[in-house]
DNA sequence: TCTGGGGTCCTCTGCCCT
DNA sequence: TCTGAGGGCAGAGGACCC
């Protein structure tokens, strides 16, 4: 059966994942001491905040990642709400993925605090290696994390997951730190587990498994493939029905290209206008084309996103016939794409986002491209500005539909 | 009572073309 | 010229993850 510490006499996987815990709000208690041992959570705590990460003492009182601020308020009255830093976040995170990656080169980051390894090559066991990153990673950055060891993927993260602390009432329980599914023990381990532990299954598909009688991983293993395909999609069907028998061919993949990039922004209170959400997909456009140049990538597909008041959320998308990282031609067609949709039932959320990327050196010129200074010329100025004076030097203005020479872009005074 | 932000992947539908 | 089948693609939405 799994085992928590040291290996032993059985195989170990070579698959690690290792994930922080509470990473937030382990970062947040480094600059803020005093608060170890509160129950702190890291987020939005305004009317439409939710709660990114909470430390266990806060989890002890029932509170958990994307619950509501005010329905943690409720269940912890002393909580201690922090506004997350993601600059600091990405840069620890950057010095986590270094300790990793000096273990092996094979290091797949899934998030900020989270990563797989392949540890094939290396010389040491990688229970072993486990332990030691942990000892690494809390000697460098003060921060503990949990690793799962394994054959494969799935089950090298629900290792780790099993390997955190507890939160109880009485504070966090200590958790095994390290815990190791060998190989050969891999489908006696997944039998009596529940269906939600399968990596892919949320609400909804728990929801249907539930409908046709699985409850545990070992009842989804035994279930007839082209059913569970009936019941849950064909894609989705063969997946679980692979993971719930252990088999998870998916290499660790280190350095994947992203695939879009994308903003978006709740309002306080829902939005009645084209002109207040013009404005603002102005100011997204800017932030996800800033992000693209600095990713030395460009993309075709431009999609909007409206959440309404209701939470119901439409999107509406355009595929352009050449890639763009332009904010000024981003915001354009983000505000056309607005157009078509009637926000007078009040909009919550609005975003956009650009997918189908690739390099901008496939851009192909267009006739608007044909004059001088260009929206290009204009956006690598910007760029310069910001690389020497800070990303808060120059903003948009509002008036994305006029041409470079009636340029919106502003400094602040 | 309330639901952030940034992603990925899959499915379905409608349109266009052959 | 019309019609239907089928493939490819774009667009929209859903589900899930951290």
């Amino acid at each position: 059966m799994a085992k928590s510490t040291q290996s032993g006499d059985t195989q170990s996987g070579t698959i690690l994942h290792v994930d922080m815990d509470a990473f937030f709000v382990s970062v947040e208690l480094l600059r803020r001491p005093e608060l170890r041992g509160l129950p702190v959570a890291v987020g939005g705590s305004g009317s439409r905040g939710v709660v990114a990460s909470a430390s266990y003492e806060a989890r002890s009182y029932g509170v958990s990642s994307a619950m509501p601020a005010g329905q943690a308020r409720r269940l912890c009255p002393e909580i201690v709400f922090l506004p997350g830093d993601h600059q600091l976040y990405q840069e620890v995170s950057g010095r986590i993925m270094v300790i990793l990656r000096s273990f092996t080169p094979l290091v797949e980051p899934l998030s900020l605090d989270e990563a797989f390894l392949d540890v094939a090559g290396a010389h040491r066991q990688p229970v072993e290696i486990g332990h030691l990153i942990r000892g690494q990673v809390r000697e460098e950055e003060g921060i503990s994390c949990a690793v799962g060891v394994a054959a494969i993927k799935f089950l090298a993260k629900l290792g780790s997951k099993l390997a955190k602390p507890e939160p109880t009432r009485s504070g966090p329980s200590e958790g095994v730190g390290v815990f190791e599914v060998p190989v050969g023990e891999e489908r006696a381990f997944l039998a009596p587990r529940p269906v939600s532990d399968i990596w892919g299954v949320g609400p909804a598909t728990l929801a249907r498994l539930s409908r046709i009688g699985i409850a545990t991983i070992g009842e989804l293993a035994q279930f007839p493939l082209e059913r569970l395909e009936q019941v849950v999609g064909k894609a989705h069907g063969q997946h679980l029905h692979s993971l719930a028998n252990a088999v998870d061919p998916r290499p660790v993949i280190p350095e994947t290209a992203p695939k879009s990039m994308s903003h978006e922004k709740t309002f306080p209170r829902d939005v009645y206008t084209h002109d207040a959400l013009g404005a603002e997909l102005v100011a997204l456009s800017d932030s996800v084309a800033s992000r693209l140049r600095t990713a030395r990538v460009a993309g075709r597909t431009v999609t909007i996103k409206v959440r309404f008041g209701d939470f119901t959320t439409i999107t509406r998308s355009h595929t352009l016939a050449s890639p763009v990282d332009s904010g000024v031609v981003l915001a354009r067609e983000a505000k056309r794409l607005l157009e078509e949709v009637d926000v007078d039932p009040g909009v919550r959320l609005i975003g956009v986002g650009v997918s189908e990327l690739e390099d901008p050196g496939q851009r192909q010129l267009s006739l608007e491209d044909a004059g001088a200074p260009s929206w290009h010329d204009v956006d690598r100025a910007v760029d310069r500005i910001r690389d020497r004076f800070g990303t808060e030097a120059i903003h948009t203005g509002g008036i994305a539909d006029a041409g470079p020479r009636q340029t919106g872009w502003t400094r602040p005074s």
